[in-house]
DNA sequence: CTGTTAGCGCTTTCAG
DNA sequence: CTGAAAGCGCTAACAG
């Protein structure tokens, strides 16, 4: 009785075994060799290299996901694709992530707990080997579900509290709000509104910051502050911008939580003959595309989110290599940006 | 001589095996069953189905990646994310791969063809189920990679020759082109210069189409291009606009070749006290946010990005199924919107 | 229409 | 420091 004939799928790769082959080393030689796992005799290691090289052997993924039950996708999660500020995020992201060997799987939740709720199960499902997500506040089963999930996390864009026992690279989000605040009552401003829209937590916690200095400057009035769950919009900036001036003529400043509602309310004010900032001024936040080239030029708060991007993602790869992390808050901090239309 | 006692290594996760176990069927039945692949008996797939949602069980991605050499992973490649017509590609893309259980691996070329063949082979080592890629026109080793990859594509926002064999939902850049130039010549416009950056294919198409329409009109000179490879933006629109009214006073109309350089334009009229479309009228094209917010409102081309992105996702479904498409070539059109800037 | 068997290509576990 | 064996969880191939 002979064997039945062997089927082979011979997919054609080159696989493991073909290098351990040609190496002439076993295959978990060579899998240990290129990981870099373990220590492995130098001269093994160059030998398994060179044959990979010539073989032009690359590791399948899928194959590695199911043996370590780890994947190299790193699922990344944020709210909107069409805010510049996560662009330039997702960009700072992908190229640290990449070199390193990592894939970011992007998830748009569009502001919304539940839909953030559902793409965390559906990524966590493909066993990524971390995690980024925007922001701090969520629910309280959204935020187990991450720390369950036995998947390092780094959190982006905002500062968690020291004693959470989470990461985060970002930046005070209340300063922001009370720096700017306090760069327009330097200027002379007394009745300065908040104008905000979408609402998300750390749009609360800018508006936070606002009413802390105009509170302290004994300015605060609960009629100064606009704001609208609407999503953030150039269009939506020039409404809200004209329902200021028709209904409170006194507003000297208004500063908006996110630059696209300040270049709508620019461009509503040449449209009406208000000149800026000598009519009233308006501030912006984030310093997006275009609001250096706004007439006059949008006086904002520069976000280092490029950086946050990189350094979120670098404090990660630590965390997936299975290092300890030194400082888990890291604070990127913030830059007024003075233009003309404060 | 006993053989080793097996060593475990429970996962806790729940298997087609157990499902197997719990409805008294072999594993491939419950495969077949839950894939709805070849025919099983109706009753048997509810058992399966019964059973699977009770234990709740959930595939495993990365073992069903490595048994059938196919993963549910598209890799979508994209120019570049801060062009707003991306962001509206993505999402449409987004919408209609995930509730077919497929996940979107985003690849930014930055409009650079040795990129987006370095994506391209990193994404196809995951062995991507399908691909979706931005245009027509790229290096033949590029195209030979997708050809061979045997992995089903679709173009986006081009259209391919019918005869090509090649699958691809748009529409034609070279036509929305000449109608913006028709549509300024028919304002009155003479001397129309043609302005844009970045180059890229789809953009050079355009540049075809006002170059057919000028020289049809006797009106076509060299000196009315001004072309300019540095990425689009605003600030470069604006500098490109002082540019052709510093040198060129006699030109009475610029068509930008995107949005965003006429936005510029746009606001470096107002700076500089230019009358749109008074002293120059000014086009653009994509109609980005905020286009419809200038002063004047922008006159630009609307493509249907939205529409492309669900309509190539929905024909790279049924590619992926195997299914025969009817029409591998989708003209979707464009649309001239006319606004106070013209 | 259902099942058996043999892998997919890699890493873990346990030894040496 | 290196290796042998045993899967990870699923599906393709080949019967019946």
């Amino acid at each position: 009785m002979t064997a039945a004939p062997p089927r082979r799928r011979a997919s054609g790769r080159v696989t493991l075994d073909d290098v351990a082959r040609a190496a002439d080393v076993s295959p978990i030689t060579v899998s240990r060799a290129l990981r870099g796992e373990r220590a492995v005799d130098p001269a093994l290691v160059a030998r398994v290299r060179e044959a990979a090289d010539r073989l032009g052997y690359v590791p399948d993924p899928a194959a590695r996901a199911l043996a370590s039950r780890r994947s190299t996708h790193v699922a990344v999660l944020i709210p909107m694709l069409s805010n510049a500020l996560f662009v330039d995020l997702i960009e700072a992201v992908q190229r640290t992530l990449r070199p390193a060997g990592y894939q970011a799987l992007i998830g748009v939740t569009h502001y919304d707990d539940t839909e953030e709720a559902v793409l965390l199960r559906e990524q966590l499902l493909h066993r990524p080997a971390g995690l980024l997500v925007t922001g701090i506040d969520r629910p309280a089963a959204t935020r187990s579900l991450i720390a369950q999930a036995g998947v390092p996390c780094v959190h982006m864009m905002d500062l968690a509290p020291a004693d959470a026992g989470l990461y985060s690279v970002g930046m005070s989000q209340a300063e922001a709000g009370a720096a700017m605040t306090r760069h327009l009552l330097a200027r002379g401003h007394r009745r300065v509104a908040f104008a905000a829209a979408q609402l998300d937590p750390r749009t609360l916690q800018r508006l936070q910051g606002w009413r802390r200095e105009l509170t302290a400057a004994g300015l605060y009035e609960p009629t100064l502050e606009w704001l609208n769950p609407a999503p953030s919009s150039i269009a939506l900036g020039g409404r809200m911008f004209e329902q200021v001036i028709g209904q409170r003529p006194s507003i000297d400043a208004v500063f908006f939580c996110n630059d696209d509602l300040a270049q709508g309310a620019l461009l509503a004010a040449v449209r009406h003959g208000i000149r800026v900032p000598d009519d009233i001024a308006i501030a912006g936040f984030n310093d997006l595309t275009g609001s250096d080239q706004m007439v006059p030029p949008l006086t904002t708060v520069r976000t280092p989110r490029a950086e946050v991007g990189a350094a979120a993602s670098v404090m990660l790869l630590a965390l997936m290599r299975g290092e300890h992390v030194e400082r888990p808050v890291v604070d990127l901090g913030f830059e007024l940006v003075p233009r003309g239309s404060v």
